[in-house]
DNA sequence: AATGCCGGGGA
DNA sequence: TCCCCGGCATT
């Protein structure tokens, strides 16, 4: 029987625009936090406009707003459920079965967070 | 409802 | 042996 997989997704997915892993440059005066860990992280943010001469009296450059979709509110008590244990299935996803690991795969023991 | 896992089952 | 789901425990 053909298992209805999709088998598409590369494990490794960084979109990122002319490689530079580093990319963002630590050395910004706008350092972004990168902890909403989600597997698809959408950023939609304006970057970019370097130069910003012109004399302003008082400009407040309030925060970047760069929210993206954060579906967790608190973050303190974000821990879906199950306080401890991101195991494959909560780190790829149902639509990504085909990389957990064996065990999980087989709803066994984790064998790879084995928290 | 959802994850996480044992036990049990199919090919 | 390799593969997976039912159902339970837990939150």
């Amino acid at each position: 029987m053909m298992k209805t997989h999709s088998e598409a997704t590369a494990p490794v997915s960084i979109p990122s625009t002319g490689s530079a892993s580093a990319g963002f440059t630590p050395t910004n005066s706008s350092s972004f936090s990168i902890s909403w860990q989600s597997p698809p992280v959408t950023f939609t943010g304006a970057m970019g406009s370097p130069s910003n001469s012109q004399g302003f009296g008082d400009q407040r450059a309030q925060t970047i707003a760069v929210i993206s979709s954060p579906p967790r509110a608190t973050a303190a008590l974000s821990r879906k459920v199950r306080g401890e244990g991101k195991k494959c299935r909560k780190v790829y996803g149902m639509e990504n079965r085909d990389m957990w690991c064996t065990a999980c795969r087989w709803k066994k023991a984790c064998q790879r967070f084995t928290d």
